[in-house]
DNA sequence: TTTAGTCGGGG
DNA sequence: GTGTACGACTAAA
């Protein structure tokens, strides 16, 4: 019996002579595409009983045509104790849900679990294996409708776990016949363009004349769309990639195939491309793996991520450095019906460029994902529209089954809206004096919730457990909690191998660079950061709030820990939020620091630790507009590279015009760098001098606003809706999402009366005065007014000097 | 202030 | 498919 080893890419399951036989697909170590069958898997959930007499019973329950075959009992752990259940064998995966809902309302029966683990997955974490990485197969090649050969397993098992598949991508992006602009009509509008990008491969098909390099120009769109599936079927991609593909481009694409009714049979069993969903859709093909980058980006690549707009042009600019094409896309329609060649060739260029940046997207963001397919041991298809919470969860399902833990349910409508009444004591704060300091060193806890819920046993069955013997007291301000010591709880394990194998990694990665590892490590580090959100999440099915609570208590008494030791010692304490302490060095120095750092470390449990993250020559600290006390998170730092690290301050995220951006950076740096107050006051004069004059560059007063709503819904008229009125009235559409670039210029009446666009405004337009109200001083004020300067004031006596010099 | 409803992305 | 996101923001109560 021929052994072969293969890259488990996806999988399902399909009905065959009245048994479920699993579906694997993958690509052998050689690279071809093979599927492998397994008929040797059953579908069952687990009963907890009140009555043992209704097990006959329930043996003999039959429920249209889902059977029960076996009954067994086994011993398992609900929420960490021991308790006996009841394995339920049944005929079919759908006869599972059909069980639950029957025997979850018989009175014999005290629980029904694990019934809503889907079939395929439930096989996945069963039989161990890890999608994306080497399995290996005992079977003989038998017969079968598939586009590549099939085999039956006999025996089926993990091979070798680190050995992963180098996927083919082939990312996508449509264009479409616009007469209505950002309203999209799949029943009425074509498909005009359709873009391929792979490694080797680049494609724009379209069904007009257009000529130029990689542009297929077919007869009709149902051509088009005929080719699109030819070259599905030519490339043979592991990967097909997208941006909001699950939501427009394959929904769009299927619509379109469904009206002239080409069947688009690209799984390798000859299933069509399948929408499911009906308020989120996916997009599936079998054996192709459809990724849709935006959902990974959304979910998960959320926090590392600057921008809050996740469109195309912002995430690429972010991660790729580069910008979409800039074209007019109102104007496609109508290019469109003008068959206008050189024009069209623009937009196919601009379609191909997107597809581009997707594949690109994809390229980069796979080693991520990959990290958590390895982690989670779902399918890629899966892991990669997975929000943190349902990563945590899976996680700690498959766990679970080495742990012999339940699968608890996941909790009602009810339970849920209870849940998210409640609110979280949170992290502590140490608000600053605002003021310029210099020599700083900062602290802080390395993973802190994560090390907490690890080090002191936090899990569902330990805090405020029953029948404890041995307690530790949670340094909680609000109420009395303990957590048991009798026992390791669970989560607490899990969690705490997340972070050793992580430590782990990063060690190996000190001695060699690995870009799959390194991948690893952050994944490993995101899923440890979310636990302790999990903890408190109103859909988890290991909901534990008690655990939350005493994590953040836990936080808040070791931060405070830091603070009354550093001062015992002869620091001085600026600032600390949450996990970090920011200290003042005075006349102590650097060695002294790590000094105070090892003392701290050698008292702390388990896997916590304190570390020094930096030193820092000089900082600023703000104050609040209002009340002028300390800031929380808006502060200002100079490392020790002269690099300055810029953090809360409004500016940086908001629209603001580029120079106020400019102007504040420049504040910032002078005074972290020369410590020269008057040097940064002359800077803004200068500034505003200029801006006076009307010498500022045009390109630098720009303010971009998005439009949220069709200006007709406006009640009150801002500066960004009259810009939307001024392109509406030169008759290009307007439609929300958009982003509207205005300057306000010199005039009569309120700001919107104001509002030109860019390339309407001369340079005498523009007004100086508004930009030095509304744009400069807000940006600077506050760290002037840290050091003892009102700007407001300065800028009129400069004025009034001004007047005197005539 | 609380609650119910919509939106994101895509052309 | 052994299914139905979720967090932010806005409008209405």
């Amino acid at each position: 019996m021929p052994n072969i080893l293969f890259y488990l890419t996806d999988l399902t399951y399909k009905i065959e002579n009245e048994k479920p036989v699993i579906y694997l697909f993958g690509r052998t170590k050689e690279g071809k595409r093979i599927i492998i069958k397994d008929t040797s898997f059953q579908p069952y959930f687990y009963l907890i009983v009140k009555e043992e007499q209704a097990l006959e019973k329930i043996k003999k329950l039959v429920l249209e045509d889902a059977k029960i075959i076996k009954i067994e009992p086994a011993k398992k752990n609900y929420f960490e104790k021991e308790i006996l259940v009841y394995k339920a064998e049944v005929n079919y995966p759908s006869s599972v849900p059909k069980f639950k809902d029957e025997l979850k309302n018989w009175k014999e029966v005290e629980r029904v679990l694990e019934a809503d683990i889907l079939f395929t997955r439930r096989y996945l974490i069963d039989k161990k294996l890890t999608p994306m990485t080497l399995v290996k197969v005992e079977g003989e090649q038998i017969r079968d409708q598939a586009k590549v050969p099939v085999f039956l397993a006999k025996k089926i098992y993990q091979d070798d776990e680190n050995s992963i598949i180098q996927p083919k991508i082939l990312a996508l992006d449509i264009e479409t016949y616009n007469p209505e602009g950002k309203k999209m009509n799949p029943d009425r509008n074509p498909i005009i363009m359709l873009a391929l990008k792979g490694e080797k491969f680049e494609k724009v098909l379209t069904w007009k004349r257009i000529d130029g390099k990689n542009i297929d120009v077919l007869n009709s769109e149902a051509d088009l769309l005929q080719r699109f599936k030819e070259i599905i079927e030519e490339e043979q991609p592991d990967i097909i990639t997208g941006y909001y593909s699950d939501g427009f481009d394959l929904p769009y694409i299927r619509a379109r195939a469904d009206k002239y009714k080409i069947k688009l049979d690209l799984g390798w069993d000859f299933s069509e491309l399948s929408i499911k969903g009906r308020t989120e859709k996916t997009a599936e093909i079998k054996g192709i793996i459809h990724v849709d980058i935006l959902k990974f980006i959304r979910r998960v690549m959320r926090t590392t991520l600057n921008t809050d707009t996740y469109d195309l042009e912002s995430v690429s600019q972010e991660l790729l450095g580069a910008h979409k094409h800039e074209v007019h896309l109102d104007l496609l329609a109508q290019t469109w019906d003008k068959e206008d060649k050189k024009q069209l060739k623009v937009f196919a260029e601009y379609n191909l460029h997107d597809s581009e940046l997707c594949y690109q997207l994809c390229n980069k963001l796979l080693s991520n994902m990959l990290g958590l397919v390895k982690i989670i041991s779902l399918p890629l298809f899966d892991v990669q529209r997975m929000s943190f919470s349902q990563l945590v969860e899976w996680y700690t399902i498959k766990k679970a089954q080495e742990f012999n833990e339940l699968i608890p349910n996941k909790p009602g409508f009810y339970t849920q809206q209870e849940r998210n009444k409640k609110r979280l004591h949170g992290a502590f704060v140490y608000k600053p004096i605002p003021g310029l300091y210099s020599n700083m060193v900062v602290f802080d806890y390395r993973s802190l919730y994560p090390s907490i819920i690890a080090s002191h046993n936090i899990s569902i069955g330990t805090v405020n457990g029953e029948n404890c013997k041995e307690k530790e007291t949670v340094p909680t301000e609000y109420g009395e909690a303990y957590v048991c010591k009798d026992k390791k709880g669970f989560l607490s394990v899990i969690i705490g191998e997340i972070i050793s194998r992580r430590a782990e990694i990063k060690d190996a990665l000190k001695k060699k660079p690995d870009s799959f590892l390194k991948a690893r490590s952050e994944a490993l580090k995101l899923l440890a950061n979310s636990f302790y959100g999990y903890l408190a999440f109103s859909l988890a099915r290991w909901y534990c709030f008690e655990g939350a609570e005493a994590t953040t208590a836990w936080a808040r008494y070791y931060v405070q820990d830091v603070i009354k030791k550093a001062k015992d010692s002869g620091f001085k304490v600026l600032y600390a939020d949450t996990d970090s302490a920011f200290l003042l060095l005075e006349n102590k120095t650097k060695k002294d620091a790590l000094k105070f750092c090892e003392d701290i470390n050698e008292k702390l449990p388990g896997l916590m630790e304190l570390e020094l993250q930096g030193y820092y020559p000089s900082g600023l600290f703000v104050g609040t507009k209002g009340t002028g006390t300390g800031a929380k998170k808006k502060y200002a730092l100079l490392d020790e590279n002269s690099k300055v690290i810029v953090k809360g301050f409004e500016t940086v995220r908001r629209n603001w015009s580029f120079i106020a951006k400019e102007v504040q950076k420049e504040v910032l740096d002078i005074i972290l760098k020369e410590q020269n107050k008057q040097k940064a006051l002359k800077y803004v004069k200068e500034t505003v001098k200029s801006l006076e004059k009307n010498q500022t560059e045009i390109s630098k007063l720009i303010i971009s606003t998005q439009l949220q709503k069709p200006i007709e819904e406006y009640e009150s008229i801002g500066p960004h809706v009259a810009a939307a009125q001024i392109l509406e009235k030169k008759g290009e559409s307007v439609v929300p999402g958009m982003m509207l670039k205005f300057v306000i210029c010199k005039g009569e009446g309120k700001i919107r009366d104001k509002v030109k666009l860019p390339e309407d405004v001369k340079q005498e337009d523009y007004d100086g005065d508004y930009y030095i109200e509304h744009q400069i001083i807000p940006s600077v004020e506050t760290i002037f007014t840290v050091l003892g300067i009102d700007v407001q004031k300065e800028l009129k006596e400069k004025d009034q000097k001004t007047l005197g010099d005539f």
